[in-house]
DNA sequence: ACGGACATGTAATCGGTTACATGATTAC
DNA sequence: GTAATCATGTAACCGATTACATGTCCGT
């Protein structure tokens, strides 16, 4: 039910229609919390009938301002302070690497090698992002760039570990195939 | 579609039945893919229709014993190599981050510090966790190793990042409050 | 006048969660 | 005999994805 929250701390910042609140999660969302267009609208339509949001005003093209409620606000804080974050998150990208055995050890160190450099290449674009956004100081750009900070120090952690963790696999092989059977 | 490649990548270590997979998913998959038992149930009965694995015998009490088969091992290999790993992944810890700002300063760096206790106990539950699995040279404990190294390195990063942002925004705070306000 | 952006909605499908339901075998 | 474990399955529901569908306003 997170999607209800980040509608809720979105609406918090102020006033936004569905289309406004889409464009947000295309830019600073997108990579904590992507949603799609049917996503929004309709969620927009259930925090409204739940009392969590208003319509604040009408525009042209139909366009239906929103603003959060008291009872949002509350809810939205109830949520960060007292709802305990998810343990694990799935990640398709380890269950692959239980798998590599099914490999053999130069798929396996490509495999890591290409992870590897995907990390390294969502770190530099990371760094373009924050200098992009490091002007602004509103509540989301301040709290957005922690968050930016943990995708810096994540992308370099993994750069790292799928290094070593190439390294780790060269060693197995060389350790049972010795040099006499090369 | 990941459950399915969960499933092909256990069978491929060795014939199982639905209840031996739900055990072993319990333990060494419980933090990369979690699974139900519905679900793996369900999910067996649509390989063995697609053909990808086949019931190799049948025991007590309806036990059947799944096996891979040649286009389920093809599938499986297909998967690791050329599918790319997904590029996001939900995160409703940072999620809270981005309205770290509709709290107070100390709500915020609470929320903070349990975020780097959390990481802290889960680095520890790791550490007995590659005490208990350092015996046993199968693929799944090898690789298990190199997910596991992942864990601990991802709970350190953790941990700093969640130590550092509270100092961040203590710092905010100062900056925004100062002394002769106090 | 027309194209592009603005703006909202519905329906089908899929993967995952929770709960329900049932029964056989084995160890004590 | 009986409790624990083994063993499989179904159904309802929820959140997310994809595709379809429609219409309006604004700038040039």
């Amino acid at each position: 039910m997170s999607l209800r929250h980040a509608l809720l701390g979105l609406l918090a910042q102020g006033p936004a229609s569905g289309y406004d609140l889409l464009k947000i999660f295309e830019i600073s969302l997108a990579n904590v919390w992507p949603a799609t267009q049917s996503q929004v609208y309709a969620e927009l339509t259930r925090l409204a009938d739940a009392g969590l949001v208003t319509v604040a005003s009408e525009g042209p093209r139909g366009r239906k301002e929103y603003a959060v409620s008291d009872a949002g606000l509350a809810e939205l804080r109830h949520w960060v302070t007292e709802v305990p974050p998810t343990r694990v998150s799935r990640s398709d990208m380890l269950l692959r690497v239980f798998f590599l055995g099914q490999l053999d050890t130069d798929q396996a160190r490509g495999y890591l090698r290409h992870l590897a450099e995907g990390a390294a290449e969502r770190h530099e674009q990371l760094k373009q992002l924050i200098k992009v956004v490091t002007e602004g100081d509103d509540d989301l750009s301040v709290h957005g760039r922690l968050v930016l900070e943990w995708g810096l120090r994540l992308s370099t952690a993994q750069r790292e570990w799928a290094e070593w963790a190439e390294r780790e696999i060269q060693r197995d092989f060389d350790r049972n195939t010795p040099p006499a059977a090369q």
